[in-house]
RNA sequence: GUCCCCAUCGUCUAGAGGCCUAGGACACCUGGUUUUCAUCCAGGCAACAGGGGUUCGACUCCCCUUGGGGACGCCA
């Protein structure tokens, strides 16, 4: 049989990082499998839906890489499909149409919950052998219902679970087509699995559920019933669940946020899965690594810190082109031009080795594009009035300097050696003047990218 | 309330009955490298929720307790 995932949305909000996991596992097994994954939209809930949120979702698949080899699929727009396997399950007898009106139901509920027990359809109308039907009032629009089975046991063995077992008498009859007509969830969800041959449902917790359900819907359709993959949810960094005022941010958001899509994706990849003691990989490798086996069942708390060292791990090891293309771009957000000298690659080159983040990279290198204010503090322990002479002393050695790193790295050594100073007594001032901290990578290489014009006016400006 | 699921260092996890004196990674601490900061390197701290079984032997299997999570919509 060929593999065949999904990742099936709703567009009711942005691509948040549960969902992203969920994405990044269905698109890894199809393409460990060789078989094709598939983006399916389920908007069915008009109310709820948005164009903004089908965009926000394709961006973030976008950003990931997470490429689909069929779809965006709509839902709305497979409302025949629908259609016609509700005829099918009305005629089959397995639905049937229900006229209790929603606030009947509600009242139902309500009792229910008080007296302790589940809340469950009570089957007013569903249809039983020698049981006569309440007379069909005049002007309510029915619902269908599903005519789930009464007796026995709904078993699957869970690709991730292992075996689950919920007995039918736990199920009530769902609702798979509202009263205007239009279909559920539930109800949708089998018709599209089934009927785009998805062999492995990979899919969030949180419709462990759902799915004896939609096994016996499968069942009454007379469809192949695919293998289920239920992926424990991910927790806010405290262990409470995500929610939008707690952490659950749209996956662009670590974009703005500074992060690589490879340190999230590797991220993702070891949470809830691993492959042995591997930390650090790629998703190539991933999709060979990547099985259902190693897939952990309970919840994992996100964690920041290690995305944070993965972030700085990509920082390093990507493409310098990669990275200055987008350095220039965050350098543009924060009003800094780096279109001129010195050049961005060679900047990053020497900056990108202490870096954990874009953000934090792009505004540590400003510097070299803007003149840069020294905090007072710094300053004053640095620039000391017994120091100066020494700078001017060198600023007039520099003009004379040819500008390369040996070159440079001599003028300043022999500062320090003439003056029978420390280092850092030389280095710290330097560093004060040229970038406006007194941390930076080395001085002598600083220098050098910075260029010979530049540092002149620079110490000159401290030393009138 | 009812049903379902889960349970190893602070966090992510390895672990398919003896390989476990429980391994790795992040974080943290210490030391080293370094021109400051960071990087990098070396070392260290730190866990099988509790109780019963099963077994010659249990982190691993079973049961209970406790704790956590999820589901019970004409939402998905």
């Amino acid at each position: 049989m060929t593999v065949r995932t999904r990742f099936a949305p709703s567009p009711t909000g942005f691509l948040h990082i549960g969902g992203a996991r969920t994405a990044l596992f269905s698109w890894a097994y199809a393409k460990k499998h060789g078989g094709k994954f598939v983006l399916r939209v389920e908007d069915t809930d008009l109310a709820r839906s948005t164009p903004e949120a089908v965009q926000a979702i394709l961006d973030g698949m976008d950003w990931l890489g997470l490429t689909y080899d069929e779809g965006p699929l709509y839902q709305m727009q497979r409302m025949e499909h629908y259609q016609k396997r509700l005829d099918q399950l009305l005629e089959s007898g397995h639905a049937y149409y229900c006229y209790s009106s929603k606030d009947e139901l509600d009242v139902l509920r309500e009792q229910q919950k008080q007296q302790g027990v589940k809340p469950r359809y009570d089957g007013k109308w569903r249809p039983e052998e020698g049981k006569t039907l309440p007379e069909v009032p005049a002007d309510t629009k029915p619902v269908v219902r599903f005519k789930n089975p009464q007796g026995g046991v709904v078993s699957w063995h869970d690709m991730v679970k292992g075996k689950i077992e919920i007995a039918n008498t736990e199920l009530d009859d769902v609702i798979i087509a509202r009263s205007d007509g239009t279909p559920t969830y539930n109800f949708c969800v089998v018709v599209d699995d089934t009927e785009m041959g998805i062999s492995q449902v990979i899919r969030g917790d949180d419709h462990v559920n759902n799915t004896p359900r939609q096994i016996n819907m499968i069942n009454a359709l007379g469809a192949t019933v695919p293998q289920y993959a239920h992926l424990s949810m991910i927790l806010g960094a405290d262990g409470q669940k995500l929610s939008k005022r707690h952490g659950a941010v749209s996956v662009m958001q670590y974009h703005e946020d500074g992060y690589l899509p490879e340190a999230i994706l590797n991220y993702l990849a070891r949470l809830g899965w691993s492959h042995g003691d591997d930390e650090v990989f790629d998703m190539q490798q991933f999709c060979e690594w990547f099985d259902l086996d190693h897939i952990t069942p309970s919840a994992a708390q996100f964690n920041t810190e290690k995305l944070n060292w993965l972030n700085a791990h990509y920082i390093k090891t990507i493409d310098i082109d990669v990275l200055s293309a987008d350095i220039t771009q965050r350098l543009d957000k924060l009003g800094v031009s780096a279109k001129m000298e010195p050049p961005i690659k060679r900047v990053l080159e020497l900056y990108r080795e202490r870096a954990s983040n874009l953000n934090q990279l792009a505004s540590d290198i400003a510097y070299f594009y803007v003149r840069p204010e020294a905090h007072s503090d710094d300053v004053e322990k640095h620039i000391t009035s017994e120091i100066k002479p020494v700078m001017q002393k060198m600023l007039e050695t520099l003009k004379n300097t040819v500008w390369e790193l040996e070159a440079i790295h001599h003028v300043v050594s022999s500062t320090v050696k003439e003056n029978s100073l420390k280092f850092p007594k030389v280095a710290m001032p330097l560093r004060v003047m040229l970038v406006g901290i007194a941390q930076s990578p080395s001085v002598d290489e600083v220098m050098a990218i910075l260029g010979k014009e530049e540092v002149l006016q620079r110490i000159e400006s401290y030393l009138k």
